[in-house]
DNA sequence: GCGACAG
DNA sequence: ATCTTGTCGC
């Protein structure tokens, strides 16, 4: 697929100053609200029983196919990024592609876009499957001008996007997040002076606990999920929640990071 | 000036 | 992100 908003396409070569300009300009484009083309909760899981998805004569319409689900997340060798996105249906993986990209400038907080950005496009291009929602690996809203990588891959290509991260960029969530929450647990994180577009107080994202251990001393820190673009934070929250399967990284996002590595991998083999 | 900051 | 062994737990 390819940028359906070329004027959006993250430019390395921009200053600083621009780069900021442009993310305010797309922030402004972006939608934080549910404009999906799927029900969020027709999401079916590997496992489940196909004819779970057929009609029901007097039921609701459950006709709708699970939908198109994409994770997309990078690998670094040197001066090259080298994207990877798998798209998933049903827990089944659809399509595979990657691309490599010499990464023009470094990694700077809040401008992660314009490091990562061209490679995520080029491996998009190469893809020819039309994802229903792409998961991207860093923040959408949660961002100092609501316009993370999320949301600038969302809004340039306008696709629904669900940012997740695993840390937080900004923003304060309503508890503390250094303790220890049982799977399912969702905490809302709200803008702070840190986020200069919207007002104090308005929720931007989530911490998502998507997966806990049972026992004692040992736990897992949360998922920060937030809007991309065309998605509301619940909903980004809940499509997180219906993809993960077993692990913190929800199935999409985990594949994509591992043939990430395996395209990294094959990029700097001398025998190929 | 200092702190803080996705990947 | 990347560099890496051991270690904990089911």
């Amino acid at each position: 697929m390819e940028p359906v908003h070329p004027e959006f396409v993250p430019d390395p070569s921009l200053s600083q100053t621009e780069m900021e300009a442009l993310q305010r300009n797309i922030a402004e484009a972006a939608r934080f609200d549910d404009d999906l083309g799927f029900s969020p909760d027709t999401m079916a899981r590997a496992g489940d029983t196909p004819d779970d998805d057929q009609t029901t004569l007097t039921g609701g319409d459950r006709t709708t196919a699970p939908p198109l689900v994409a994770g997309v997340d990078q690998a670094f060798v040197d001066d090259r990024a080298v994207s990877a996105i798998v798209v998933l249906r049903n827990g089944e993986v659809i399509e595979r592609v990657s691309a490599v990209k010499r990464t023009e400038i470094p990694y700077i907080p809040g401008l992660l876009s314009f490091r990562e950005g061209g490679a995520i496009l080029a491996a998009f291009a190469e893809l020819e499957t039309d994802p229903d929602v792409v998961l991207v690996d860093g923040s959408g809203r949660i961002h100092f001008r609501e316009a993370g990588l999320a949301t600038h891959i969302g809004v340039t290509l306008d696709v629904p996007a669900v940012g997740v991260a695993k840390s937080l960029l900004c923003g304060t969530p309503a508890q503390s997040l250094e303790e220890t929450y049982p799977e399912g647990t969702r905490i809302p994180i709200a803008a702070d002076d840190s986020v200069e577009t919207c007002p104090n107080g308005t929720v931007i994202g989530h911490a998502v606990q998507t997966r806990q251990y049972d026992s004692p001393n040992r736990y897992i820190n949360p998922l920060i999920v937030s809007p991309g673009h065309r998605v509301s934070a619940s909903t980004a929250a809940d499509l997180v929640e219906g993809t993960a399967d077993g692990y913190k990284l929800p199935e999409p996002t985990r594949l994509a990071d591992s043939y990430a590595d395996e395209a990294k991998a094959a990029s700097s083999d001398p025998s190929e």
